[in-house]
Order: structure tokens, then C-alpha cells, then sequence
DNA sequence: TTTGGCACTCCTGACGAAAGAGTGCCAGCA
DNA sequence: TGCTGGCACTCTTTCGTCAGGAGTGCCAAA
């Protein structure tokens, strides 16, 4: 049954599942009588006594002090999340609600956003959810309408009729007529390719011998590269971050500043939520483990979603170091699957 | 000199007021001998506890105990704000500094911010500008394009290349060349207008019999009502959120996941400012005085914006009670100014 | 009208004692 | 050898008390 990581007994490893979820609950120090009567087996405080301080020797907890209890450190939890954390998929009937809430939005940025609060609202702490990425959505159609002598608006429709605006500005002036031509040349070949494989060709093209190749083509390919050159800067949706405030180790008014500016900020959360992008399946950072001090008392348990097996973002759970990840992982899990499954039926 | 409001005599009122700058400073009550020494008369503090007991039995200030000094009510604050403030104008290196800043953005959206980030930053509490209402935008041109049978995507251009995007379900479906023809003729005939007023004939032509209407036309009035139907959702941007956490008064942490909820939800904040739109000039919300709970212990200074004498939206901070009027009031004011007509230079 | 004086109230911070929680260690027991 | 009860010890938390400080209100005198 239990493939133990090398030489941690069976009853250590349960003792530390059972101070982890106990801490988890009420975020106060474990004490060996409380865990004597919270693991139900029939062993004095003193023994527990010993096995915890086997642990502590592990560095898998630690006493804030001679006469408090014990706290799992990053190690433990570390310990725990790899090895000894069973979890159980999300129970159908929470599913079922996420189903249901997810079907009722339309665009893939209400989806997200409503994914966000739904991580959010479930977990009690702050979810968080990157917009669906567009490198692989797919060519549909481009517009361009001149606007003034130097300047072109490019309307280019993807997917799910999904819209972006890019205001181009030209060397020389284009007819109406002209851009007509290069859009129309565009939609003709390229309707229904993926982006990013329209891009690659531009490219090969914009190389090679521009000597066959008429004016209108070369616009259009010069338009064309323009739209698609300006990567769609990332961003992320948040919410219930006030969630966080509950938390007695986040009350202190100074790291929950941090936090919060960095949240605002978004730059540095978007770079540790760019690090999970390709990580096929859970990610969890725990504590300090993310590099970021804001985040030193927090812990981060990301999924990327994606769509016809191209992963389109990430999303995740933003909460104390003692959350229940046993109940967050698959929350986040199951809302990753269905929120691509949703961005799926709306494409 | 004094225009004094009736019956409060000249020196009760210097009290307040240098008894409102103190509080301001470090949030303290103010004390008898704090104030003499504040005050620089030579006055014992026996007289200034006497003319105190006369400012506390008008309402204006009151403590929060016996032995505490005194603080400024929300009356007090009204009356000091409403009668015997004197604001100076902002220095001109100030506001030399604003209009840089702004110089720098190029679009509306980003002006927005900058201009948050500018009033969060200099008064060091939060800033908040509502979006530029688009509703008196000049209509520049407008395109449709067809993407499946029943959904038309409208691009409506207005102003300065402002771009907005509208998605249409029409009851039968439109050819492409009949989209173009609807276009062209509200392009001819509506270019250069102000967006009401053709919201305002569109209304009209569809009133008056259609008999003389033919198809064409009749398509083109019928989506671009649907274009310019779904008026903007109002919205706002905001900075410097967490400035707010370094007051004492605030650090509670109830009354601040109260205040950020607001912040997130944006519904009841909106609903403020749009009490702002057409104050002409400076509006100040103290304390309770918004009838919102959350802002209880919060003030709110605004100013509307404007382009050309058209009012576009409102600027203001929200902080503590005890912020510097004086000084925020000259801020809010020019930056008002400042962001219109930085608007305007855009425009 | 202003002022100094005085008694009074209330908060605040310091100190110490007692209580409580938890530990480590040791000796005894199965 | 592993478990247990017991015990001394440590450290935090809580509570009450106490003194000090800040501020008030009132009164009588200038």
C-alpha cells in the first residue's frame, strides 16, 4: 500500500498528514496531546513526543518556540504534497455546479472571469486565471480599414469569433480598394489556419524573392505580418483576493500590502504563473518556494486548461501555506479541464 | 477679510482649523496644550479648552473619551470644507509634472491610468478616473462584417481612431455587399456627427413610416441602432489601492476587506462617481456622508473632466477623513484639468 | 474675558503572578 | 526495544494592579 519514501515509517508519515491537517484547520502550533487525540490511534503524548521529534530533525516541522506545538515547514509540506497527499477527484456534484456556471457565459474573457470567481468562491482564497492565449486560435478573417494617410485599422476575427484591434501605421498611403484587395487575398488563403503557422509562412515568404510578387500580394503580406507580430501582451483575471484577508498569518497590514501591490502590479504573479504554462497537469509552489517574498506566507496551486490538447493558460489558487491542498488540488484541477472543456463548445 | 459663516466667532474658527491640521497630520486627538502651542496666539490652554466646549457643543468636534482630546466630526469637516478652507492654486511645477506625465500616453485608456496612477501617487492615497464616456464621441466611420449566417461584427470608429467592437444577431441573413452598401450610407451621411445626435435621428427615421425606405437603407438604420443601443458600461480605473493601508484608522482589518470589496465590485464606487458627472466642480463625500457603510471612516474629493466643455467623466481621491483637503483639493482640480486637455490634444 | 489651579476621569504601559500549553528526558514496564 | 507516565522546565498568554500621563471641567481670581 504505502510506497513510503525511504525510511519514514508508516506512523511518522500519518502523524504528519494528521499535524498537517489539523494545522490546516485552525493555523495554530500542534501539540502532542492534540494530535495524540486528532490521530485516533491509541498512543500516548509521549510517544508522539518522540516521532515529532524525529520529524523535527527531518526539518519536516518546527516549533515557533520551546512551548508551543508544531508547524510543518516548507519541507514537510513539500514532503506531503509530493509523497503522501492522496487526493480524491472533485465529488461529482460540485462539477456538475461548475459545469452549470461555466455554460452560462459566452465570451472566452467572461469564461475565464467567472472561472476566477468560481476558484475563488470555493476555496475561500484568491483565484486567479491567465486570458486564453491566442498563438494557436485560428485565422478566420482580416479586415483592414484606412483610417488617415499613414494610418490602417486591422480587424482580425479568430476562432470563436473572437475580435482584436491593431491600429497599423504604413510607409505609404493604401486605397480602399487596395487593402480590399490584400484582405481579400489573406481570407483566401489563410481562412482556417492557425495563427501561429500563419505567421511562420508570412515569414517564409516576406524571405524569399520578392521579385515575383505583385504590389497588392507584398501589401498584404506586410499588413498581415504587422497584425500578427504584436504579441497580445498576457494578462490575468482575479478574484475574491479580499478572501485572503481572513487569514490570521496574512493580517499583519504589511505583507498583506505586498501582497496586494503585487497583485496590482501583475507583472511579477504573471511570470510565476508563465512558469506552470507547460507543466502538464498540477503545479503547487509552496511558501518561499516561488522566489517572490510577497508570497513568502502563501502558497500557489496552478493547472494549465487548455483546448484540443493546446494548452490555452493557466489557472489557479492563490491561499495561506496551510491550505487543504488535498481539497484545492482537485478543485483546480477540475475547473482547468472544465473551463477548456467550455472555451471548447464555444469555439 | 472673514466672511464668516454666521455666529462662529474668528478665533473659534482658526481653532478648528488648526486643530483639523493637526489631526490631519498624525491622527491623534488634539489636546488643550497641543492646540495653544498649534495656535501660536498666546493663549492659555483654560481659554482654548473654553472656546473648544462652544466648537463641541455645535458638533463640530467631540472626543472619543474623557480624557481624550478632540477630533473633528463630519460636521466639523463640512462646515471647514464648505466655509473656511482657501485653497491656493497648485504650484506651476506641480502641474508641470502632471502634464509631462500625461504628455507621455498615447491612448485614452492609457491616459486614464497615468492619470490615477498621478493623483494615487502625489496625495499618497487611492486615485480613481472614470473612463471617457463615449457618448458625445464624434462617429468617424463604421464597418460590418459578416462571419455566419445570423452574427454581423460592427466596428465602429469614433473620435480620434477609437475603436469599439459590437457583435450582432440580425434576423435574416445579410450578404456581404449588402453590409457594404449599409455601411457606405451611414458613413456618408453620419461621418463628423456627434454620436447622440445620430442615435437621435436613427430613432427618428425608424419612427416615420417605411414606406419610403428602401431595403438598403432599412438595413443600414436597423444595426447601426443595434450598434449604438448597448451604451458603454460605465467603468473606472483605479491606483494606489494599498496607500490606504498605511493609515491607522484603516488598518482594521474588517474595514479594509470592506473597502476593497467595493474597490472590486466597482458597482456601489460607480456609482458615487455618478453622482460626481455633473457637479460642475469640486464635490466632496466625508465619512458617511456617501450613505455607503464601507467608506465610513473615508472621504471622497472629485472633479468632473471634460473636452471641450462636454463632460467626459470624473477624477477623484478616496482616503481617510482626515486628508489634507487643502492640499488634494488644488491636486483633483488640476489633474481634471490637465487629463481634458490632454484628451483634447489627442482628439 | 482670560487665566492658573485643582480635582477628576480615562487610557496606557509596565510589572509580576498565575495559568496553560507544550517540551525533553528519564525510568519503568511489557 | 518500544511505549508510557511522570516530572521539571520553558515560554507564552492573561489578568490584575498600579503609576504616570494626558486631558477635561469647573471655579475663583486677575
Amino acid at each position: 500500500m504505502s510506497d513510503s519514501k525511504p525510511d519514514l515509517p508508516d506512523r511518522a508519515q500519518r502523524m504528519l498528514r494528521s499535524l498537517i491537517d489539523r494545522y490546516a484547520r485552525d493555523g495554530q502550533p500542534v501539540g502532542s496531546r492534540t494530535l495524540a487525540r486528532e490521530l485516533g490511534l491509541e498512543l500516548s503524548p509521549a510517544t508522539i513526543r518522540n516521532v515529532m521529534s524525529d520529524l523535527e530533525a527531518l526539518g519536516f516541522i518546527s516549533s515557533p518556540h520551546t512551548s508551543a506545538g508544531r508547524v510543518p515547514t516548507v519541507q514537510g509540506y513539500r514532503f506531503f504534497v509530493d509523497t503522501l497527499l492522496n487526493v480524491q477527484p472533485l465529488d461529482s456534484r460540485s462539477i456538475e455546479k461548475i459545469r452549470l456556471e461555466l455554460s452560462l457565459e459566452q465570451t472566452p474573457k467572461h469564461l475565464v472571469e467567472s472561472a476566477s470567481a468560481l476558484l475563488s468562491g470555493i476555496t475561500h482564497m484568491a483565484g486567479v486565471v491567465t486570458l486564453p492565449s491566442h498563438e494557436h486560435a485560428l485565422f478566420k478573417r482580416v479586415e483592414f480599414i484606412p483610417l488617415s494617410e499613414s494610418r490602417v485599422l486591422a480587424i482580425l476575427v479568430t476562432g470563436e469569433d473572437e475580435v482584436q484591434n491593431r491600429m497599423l501605421t504604413t510607409e505609404k498611403q493604401h486605397s480602399a480598394s487596395e487593402l480590399q484587395q490584400a484582405s481579400n487575398y489573406l481570407n483566401e488563403i489563410f481562412a482556417g489556419k492557425d495563427l501561429a503557422e500563419v505567421r511562420a509562412t508570412l515569414l517564409r515568404e516576406m524571405q524569399e524573392t520578392r521579385s515575383n510578387m505583385n504590389n497588392m500580394m507584398m501589401t498584404a503580406i506586410q499588413m498581415a505580418d504587422q497584425v500578427l507580430e504584436s504579441k497580445q501582451s498576457e494578462d490575468f483575471v482575479m478574484a475574491g483576493q479580499t478572501n485572503l484577508m481572513e487569514f490570521q498569518e496574512l493580517c499583519d497590514i504589511d505583507k498583506l500590502r505586498k501582497l496586494f501591490d503585487a497583485f496590482n502590479q501583475k507583472r511579477d504573479i504573471l511570470h510565476l504563473l508563465d512558469q506552470c504554462v507547460h507543466s502538464e497537469g498540477i503545479q503547487i509552489f509552496i511558501g518561499e518556494e516561488s522566489g517572490y517574498q510577497m508570497l513568502d506566507e502563501c502558497s500557489m496551486v496552478t493547472a494549465p486548461y487548455s483546448v484540443d490538447g493546446q494548452i490555452m493558460g493557466v489557472l489557479g489558487v492563490i491561499g495561506p501555506t496551510r491550505m487543504a491542498y488535498n481539497r484545492v488540488i482537485p478543485i483546480v484541477d477540475a475547473t482547468a479541464r472544465l473551463l477548456g472543456a467550455a472555451l471548447n463548445h464555444k469555439e
